[in-house]
DNA sequence: CTCATTTTTTGAATCTGGTTCATAATTTCG
DNA sequence: CGAAATTATGAACCAGATTCAAAAAATGAG
């Protein structure tokens, strides 16, 4: 029936407009500042139309990091693609963390805020599920990686599966960015941020568990040239839906 | 003055009521349950009462996490204390950073709230700089632990300051940490927990910073064995403090 | 001890902003 | 075209944080 099908695009529209329209309220003004009945209004909608599609304001707040879920999924999908080797892989997914951080500052501590109690108990169930929906193929293409490492005879499985290692470097990945980001924390450590330390910690970690090919951390000008090489890799991946989430 | 005194007592010991107050109805009831007149009432006083010591109901979430920055302090110092080389002492700490998970679940979520630029943004500033205060001598406990082990020529540098090289166990602890918090993440990834995990996972990136005794991962045993060890020697420091936050 | 003055406490009133729902507008379709 | 069904509207509602004028308590000089 293709009136319904016109219906169903119209409300899909309608949804991508609110959540353009959230995303850019957000990163101008902060999380706290975005207000529902204003929502509605800067969209032309009222506010009651706006609760057609989000059950609560953190459900909406839910919809925005599922979106962008889909959106780094692709982008991880690209760089698996990469004709580098395994352990870069991993490496250049850090650094498209680290991009995506750049790039949308405010998505990074929305995600934060998303992930608390509070926020998540708050919004529909299917809105949560498709967040972790997301997360599950992510989670398959970066133990695919490790797999294809393991397979190769690039890496040792101390014991483990390709998923159960493959959460040691995102566990570190993520905390180190956490960290950071964590407002005036490593600044009270008395700690001036190098863009370098997150690698180095990331090469002793994949070194640790005896990755191929093994870094050299003593030489600061080579792994500096890696990481640059690694970031224009990255970069122009990015093009393809910075406008989806405007800043 | 000793009439001042008496009063500032007072004051103090009123404060600390709410504190526990808040904790216990936390505990029990989650954050979001939390109500500022309800958790007056239940401390016999009245609403206004409750804003003579917290200038917002975030403040009085930051200074929740504060006073138990003070206790996680003093563990730390104990650990640091410990008869057990520094390698070990690195472990240990992460062990406590589980325990104290354990006895107080609700409390490592209320952290997880409170960093975030909604609730952070809304506290007093005062508040903010008593955390971050907090969090330096802590920071120097870990990279003295470092230091240490680097001054025993336990570990080589790699080109990192002491304090630089203790931000990567952090930040694979907390990132461990803060995955398996993320609720139903690591169930989406199809991953059942094995409590060995994050200290295969440390010890991976030990291993990588080459911190002597390096650790042979594929005997299970003797890892798990070390880990019980651990927990036993890490445990009764707790004791001291349970009753503080109770839950 | 008394009383004027200062400090502290109180909780009802205020205010903000999320959510609902009766009504109005629009669309569908016989 | 008009009745029935669907959808949109936004003022009213409501929860809960915060305030503040009035009441109570503490202080201390005489």
């Amino acid at each position: 029936m293709t009136v319904n099908e016109r219906k169903e695009r119209q409300r899909f529209d309608r949804e991508q407009l609110f959540l353009d329209k959230a995303a850019q309220l957000i990163a101008s003004e902060g999380i706290l500042q975005l207000q529902m009945a204003p929502l509605a209004r800067a969209c032309e909608y009222a506010t009651g139309t706006l609760y057609q599609h989000f059950s609560s304001k953190e459900d909406l707040l839910l919809a925005l990091v599922a979106r962008n879920g889909c959106n780094q999924l692709k982008l991880f999908q690209q760089i698996a693609a990469l004709a580098i080797c395994n352990r870069h892989k991993i490496l250049a997914l850090c650094v498209a963390e680290e991009l995506a951080r750049e790039y949308h500052p405010s998505h990074a501590r929305l995600e934060q805020y998303v992930f608390t109690e509070v926020v998540w108990e708050n919004a529909s169930a299917s809105r949560r599920q498709m967040i972790l929906d997301n997360s599950k193929p992510l989670s398959e293409l970066v133990s695919g990686i490790v797999g294809a490492a393991l397979a190769a005879g690039e890496l040792p499985d101390h014991q483990c599966t390709a998923l159960e290692l493959s959460i040691a470097p995102w566990a570190l990945c993520t905390g180190s960015h956490n960290l950071e980001q964590t407002s005036g924390l490593l600044a009270a450590f008395g700690l001036n941020k190098d863009p370098l330390q997150r690698y180095r910690h990331m090469h002793l970690l994949l070194n640790g568990m005896q990755w191929q090919p093994l870094q050299d951390l003593n030489d600061t000008a080579a792994l500096a040239a890696q990481l640059q090489q690694l970031r224009q890799q990255v970069a122009p991946l990015f093009s393809g839906f910075c406008q989806l989430t405007v800043e």
